[in-house]
DNA sequence: CTGAAAGCGCTAACAA
DNA sequence: TTGTTAGCGCTTTCAG
């Protein structure tokens, strides 16, 4: 059975397909006879009309939906992209999310399977995407908004700063007793100029402390497990660990149970990003806590006033990440810890 | 800036609309001379062309768009939205995910703000959505399929069968010698029929043990922290909790750990859904793993076999999901037990 | 208040 | 091998 349209419903209601339009839409609501109106409102809902929105965009150039470009829709990530739903909700947007950063050859990507022609893009933690895009799309003129700890200052964004947060991190360490700290990060926070790794050894430069970097392949749990439960087997002489991210300072805490060691006690550790599941470990996780409500926030308005007036100069908003203090780093007195058993595990 | 059409192209290269068309798409390809094909390609490339996919959509009535219904992005959902979208990475495919289940007035939703025009629509955990949708559109054949532990039959499917896992649950605490245990659940898991309630009665009737169930306002760690934690200022009894999902386990986690008490010595706990957090708790979890690789790869299978043939009969999918045991329901001998030191909290 | 006509950018049949 | 034509479903002047 095919799909009902505008013009079924006119010839249902003997009108017009202008004036079902006019009606439908909304917008010339004062100029159609409340008559007709309700009759077309009757039919369309009798038969059960609803809009084909590919042909309104064709026309209006509208498409009311928005992109989410980011890598996965994992750990952090998926929740800036709830976050970003919850902004979009009150609006009549939808959101359509692509995985743009496994596409390596741009050009190609776009012409064979271009993305849906949305009315923004938000582009997560991906200059690269940001960058690539507007090679390839020449003074197209699809907002875009570079948004995260990583981000593109060639177009609108909402940049993250971690630094002072991981300058708070390490300071505190500091005060709370620790001098052997590391920083546990992966490849990708090893390239020249990454935030967290350069404040980190700025402020350990600071303190006139040795830096100490520990370097697994991605940033994952699963990579910071294995890293530290490697580096366990031998002399581990780390007495802190500030982490890339969450990700990698949950897989960290895991090796450092497994060993038998005591987190703070043995081994202190942060994190980064303030995923829940911080809130929520039996000995909660300091970490450093990104403002994920108003990045989308800003994301969102972004998008709308660029929409509104593409000659708006570059927008550029910073929002600071900062130290939440919790347990994991948290030294106390012996008398003052409670201890929560769990059994370790052999393998 | 104006975007680029084909006609710009066909311009270009002096040659029709059509001509551009056909070699752009591959369609036309061996109709095309090799010197034409080239100078259309070149042209598209140099001048940053990519096409209109609302234009395409409308024509040919594929969009190569998929739409994920839910209710959130967050928690378990994130992980099954994260695995359909490696699911759909080697397909041309593209993700827009409507939270719909927040719309009640679903003639009002589809009218005003249509959802975009998809080939398919994977719609999780919402049985209501789905027959909503099915009643709303009247015979439109847009292929949906109903995944999840709540779904449809009205339409494909791909259904969670949490039943077994609860069973074999509760049977596993038993054997780990708990007898008084508690099913910790939220009002969403109150509704008649309710697999998760509906097996853990069934089994605790089998196994000759009063069943007790606890009941949070809703299934999130939060919720079942505070009830939990109200419930340890009385007299607590139970010694093992079946939670409703791996939210409400950690957050029932966490009111044992800040009531000084010990997992699983004092109070076992198992979750359900299988998310990764439940694997790096430093006390894994016990949980009922959803398998969501299986699950998300038979939705897409169901779509495009239904895309194919729309006459085909319903497609009824059932997956298991399966105990998976952990430290957090394993009672071990003293001497076994290494415990992991962790400040508990006063608040 | 209503409708006729044009056209958004693209594809598909058919003709040349 | 290429171009012409028609039209997808909708909105938008503009004329009635």
């Amino acid at each position: 059975m095919r799909r009902v349209t505008l013009r079924d419903i006119a010839q249902e209601v003997g009108r017009s397909p202008a004036t079902v339009s006019k009606v439908l839409t909304g917008r010339g609501d004062s100029l159609v006879s409340a008559e007709t109106r309700r009759a077309i409102l009757d039919a369309a809902r009798r038969m059960g009309y609803s809009p084909n929105l590919a042909a309104r965009a064709l026309v209006t150039g509208r498409s009311y939906c928005i992109a989410l470009w980011t890598e996965t829709l994992a750990d952090f990530h998926s929740i800036v992209a709830n976050q970003l739903m919850d902004v979009l909700r009150p609006s009549r947007y939808e959101m359509v999310i692509t995985d743009v950063v496994k596409h390596p050859d741009w050009h190609a990507y776009f012409q064979r399977s271009a993305p849906w022609p949305v009315d923004g893009i938000v582009v997560l933690d991906s200059p690269q995407s940001v960058e690539a895009y507007l090679e390839a799309a020449q003074g197209r003129t699809t907002p875009i908004v570079s948004v995260g700890a990583y981000y593109s200052e060639k177009t609108d964004y909402v940049a993250v700063d971690l630094s002072v947060g991981v300058r708070e991190a390490v300071h505190h360490l500091v005060e709370q007793g620790y001098r052997r700290i590391a920083h546990l990060t992966c490849r990708h926070g090893m390239r020249p100029g990454d935030a967290r790794r350069t404040a980190y050894e700025r402020a350990m430069v600071e303190l006139g402390l040795p830096a100490e970097i520990i370097i697994a392949e991605e940033s994952s749990r699963e990579h910071a497990l294995r890293v530290i439960r490697d580096l366990l087997r031998g002399p581990f002489t780390a007495e802190a660990l500030v982490c890339f991210n969450d990700e990698m300072a949950i897989g960290a805490y895991r090796a450092v149970c497994e060993a038998g060691l005591k987190v703070p006690d043995d081994v202190a550790i942060t994190g980064c990003d303030g995923i829940p599941d911080t809130r929520y470990f039996p000995c909660r996780i300091t970490t450093i806590e990104q403002p994920v409500e108003t990045i989308c926030r800003l994301a969102w308005e972004c998008l709308m006033r660029r929409l509104d007036d593409p000659e708006l100069p570059r927008q550029r908003n910073i929002v600071r990440a900062r130290l939440v203090v919790r347990e994991s780093s948290l030294r106390r007195s012996p008398q003052e810890t409670k201890t929560i058993p769990c059994p370790g595990e052999s393998s």
